[in-house]
DNA sequence: TGTACATCAGTGAACGCGCGTTCACTGATGTAC
DNA sequence: TGTACATCAGTGAACGCGCGTTCACTGATGTAC
């Protein structure tokens, strides 16, 4: 019936089935309440059997930021797609400039948001326990931003190489605009009678605002 | 032996030995992982006797924030009486609002993080279960961060009163601000191997970008 | 073709442990009369 | 002044429960010879 083959795919279902139910139960409970009792019991197996897909909890976690990770690099990249910098006339130039700004902070916030939205326990979970209590998914999720933030960093980076204009430290840029989307995204979860449009729009203005700022210090005036 | 407002005041050093206790759990194993049991064995007490102090965990979480709201509000007040914003000349503007808004992010910068190292243990349970797994916390601190928020909006407003420049919404950057230097907090208190000073560094640098963004908006051209 | 053996996802019983909560209690202090 | 009662922080035994982990097992698949 079941070919070796089968067997493989079997134990890879089950494997994303405890991936799922941790996910959920880590939305009601947090990262630090999941026992592998709960999850096992809410994929379906018996608690031994969880040790022949993860030796702990933790791998469990590691796998999850696994997955929340190349979910981002995939918004990132969708991202990348959609940011324009046009160029801008030099008078009127603040104004002016705002508005060429927004054509990179908005494109990018409406893809994290919607990425966001669409995947809210997993990236929830990954920018929670970025400082959370356990520090082997401190350590993974680290190492994962660190990345992102590069991705990001290089996307400015091109944006900006046609345009005349640079933003001087880049990686800074990155860093505090992942900082604001991540936060407005956990936000968003957290205080769901708050509008996420709401919430949306006061990010991009404060990537506007950062963005404007990085353009101007080293502006030839 | 002890008179009535004896017993009074023992009662008081006894929950106040229960927060400490739990404090230091806290940044151990996180506030989802703390026990009544685990708190009272620390504080010296039987765990029954816990119940003599607060009705539930979160009741203590609750206290808990409380301590940190009010330790912030006086950290607030402390970084309002050293933020300067001295007016500045027009020509060679962006570089010369520069320094001046560095006037404002870096005492900002320096008195949060000299508090936040004071009391890591306290401001990172703040910060971390803003977006936590308990509701009663997340509304607790939500609370107390609309009110911080509110007085470092305050701050702004007074600074930019005399200068003849203007922030536009500032409610937008206290919010901002606020996100950027706890989030370099967090990082601090978790990632002991990084340099503190860099972090703290890297935070004042995106807090004047977004400051000098935000003068420049609605400046007169 | 048949037989013995290896692999491996999943099982169920059993263990000792820490948990939150209940209960009736202690012993010191203050109050009513 | 003496006696009965109220208050209240702290106690220790006991409960039932969910936890992580161990162990020997099953039953299906594939392999060696």
């Amino acid at each position: 019936m079941a070919s070796r083959e089968e067997l493989r795919e079997q134990k890879e279902k089950t494997s994303q089935a405890l991936i799922q139910s941790a996910l959920e139960l880590c939305a009601e409970e947090g990262y630090a309440s999941l026992s592998l009792r709960s999850v096992a019991r809410k994929a379906g197996i018996a608690p031994t059997s969880f040790y022949r897909h993860f030796r702990e909890i933790d791998e469990l976690g590691v796998a999850m930021v696994d997955q929340a990770k190349e979910l981002l690099e995939d918004c990132l990249e969708q991202a990348r797609e959609k940011m324009k910098f046009p160029a801008v006339k030099q008078k009127n130039a603040a104004l002016s400039l705002f508005k060429s700004i927004d054509g990179i902070a908005r494109p990018f916030a409406d893809t994290f948001f919607e990425c966001f939205r669409k995947n809210s326990q997993l990236l929830h979970l990954f920018f929670q326990e970025q400082t959370g209590s356990s520090k082997t998914m401190r350590v993974a999720i680290s190492a994962a931003m660190d990345q992102l933030n590069g991705t990001l960093e290089n996307t400015l980076k091109r944006l900006t190489k046609t345009s005349g204009y640079g933003f001087g430290d880049t990686g800074l840029i990155a860093e505090a605009m992942m900082t604001i989307v991540s936060h407005s995204g956990l936000e968003m979860t957290m205080f769901q009678d708050d509008d996420p449009v709401d919430i949306a729009e006061r990010a991009i203005q404060k990537m506007n605002l950062l963005l404007l700022g990085a353009l101007m210090k080293d502006m030839p005036v």
